[in-house]
DNA sequence: CAAAGAAATTAGCCACAACTAACATTACTG
DNA sequence: CAGTAATGTTAGTTGTGGCTAATTTCTTTG
């Protein structure tokens, strides 16, 4: 009887527990906790709804939870969150590369996918895209054993002019934004050089660093651009 | 008031809903009714489960019905079953064409996802497919408005020996049944002709054209190979 | 053609995951 | 620091879609 080594019957996540990892993970990302009121916005469901399933997710720790303050992954929950990250990922480059979507369409094509689509598939997929580190806006893809990349990368609007930076990840899933971005090359990879800042809260003014194009971008966007530095 | 124009919210029907669509026109298609019983093995649910689901999709309109008789689809019914079929045949092609999958296991992947992919997904496959009217068993894919081929086709086990055929659909899902037929080249437009068959439900002898090379049959595995007559 | 057997249905139950209304706790502010 | 606003939780309901047990209907056959 010495080692049963913990079986994990794997009694497979339904979709709901899944979206509910999901969005703990990025709400709590940043060391915080995730509130029942931020899981509840993000997943567009009421505060009751949002309370009673996090005490399931407790009971099947996957969460570690205080009452009344908030909830956190644990161990367990954290890989099942990013597996489901990694899984959306790979869909949404493989659906820009391969079918001929746009980045600001993909994320909702991807959502529902990635609760459909078998381990097998993904991985075919990974495969075919030459095992990819970023999702079409940047965002890291975490390994198959729930490795994440954790880059320091700062907001374009918070950057001190003068700095070289490169736009490393496009922090929003809104089309409209994503157009926009797209429109004026604002894509992961660009080099870029902060040219002036309007002071309260006034836009950024950025050069392109190829072409030397100028651009300005309102505070709004600038905090969603998140850029690496000392990339002179 | 003149044109309201049956606006058809389209309610979006469940995942079971679909799946039982699928089955009652599989089961119905050759002119007779889908039975609880055949509904439910093919499920693997439960007879009262299946009963009580047929009398919601007849409430629905999807489904007419006499009780304790069978069920069949209606026009409305049979259009959302034939839009099911086409995402599933359209990828399982998808699956094997641009991702590796063999013609035995692609069918359980297709089942999952045929209920989270869009439209518009499935619509961009085919289109990379080249808007191909076979799946990879040789089962025709409906069209996007809900046409499908009808082809009369003779079951192996039942042509006249002599006859020159055509093997146009592999009518098994079963993978170890389809690991068979690949391993000796029957696949959908082979062409052969029937050597021999012996009596009392014994086993049919073909030989396959191109090269001349001699196959025996069963006759389980010959009733589900479907075949084009008149091909000298 | 009556009785046994097979199939279908009804009745009643459960789990999941949402909801609203009511109550509890925490945080903010005068 | 008391009181209100914001947030969180509990209680109770709903809809979907399974299930088993009991009953009804149809079919088959002695």
């Amino acid at each position: 009887m010495t080692a049963k080594r913990a079986r994990q019957p794997k009694p497979v996540l339904s979709r709901s527990v899944e979206d509910y990892l999901k969005a703990v993970y990025h709400l709590s990302r940043h060391g915080g906790v995730a509130t029942t009121k931020d899981v509840a916005v993000r997943l567009a469901l009421a505060a009751p709804s949002v309370s009673t399933m996090l005490k399931r997710l407790t009971a099947m720790g996957l969460v570690k939870r205080v009452p009344y303050q908030g909830a956190q992954l644990t161990r367990e929950g954290r890989h099942a969150a990013l597996k489901m990250i990694r899984r959306h990922r790979i869909l949404e480059l493989y659906l820009t590369r391969h079918l001929g979507f746009d980045w600001d369409t993909v994320h909702a094509e991807a959502e529902r996918l990635e609760h459909a689509a078998s381990d097998l598939v993904i991985e075919r997929m990974a495969a075919t895209l030459g095992n990819p580190q970023y999702d079409p806006h940047g965002d890291p893809i975490p390994t198959a054993d729930g490795d994440i990349e954790d880059t320091e990368l700062v907001p374009l609007a918070t950057a001190p002019v003068g700095a070289d930076l490169e736009l490393r990840q496009v922090d929003t899933q809104d089309p409209a934004r994503l157009r926009f971005f797209a429109g004026h090359g604002l894509v992961p990879g660009l080099q870029l050089t902060v040219a002036d800042r309007q002071p309260f809260g006034g836009p950024t003014t950025v050069l392109l660093r190829p072409t030397g194009a100028r651009q300005v971008v309102g505070t709004e966007l600038a905090q969603v651009l998140l850029c690496r530095t000392g990339t002179a």
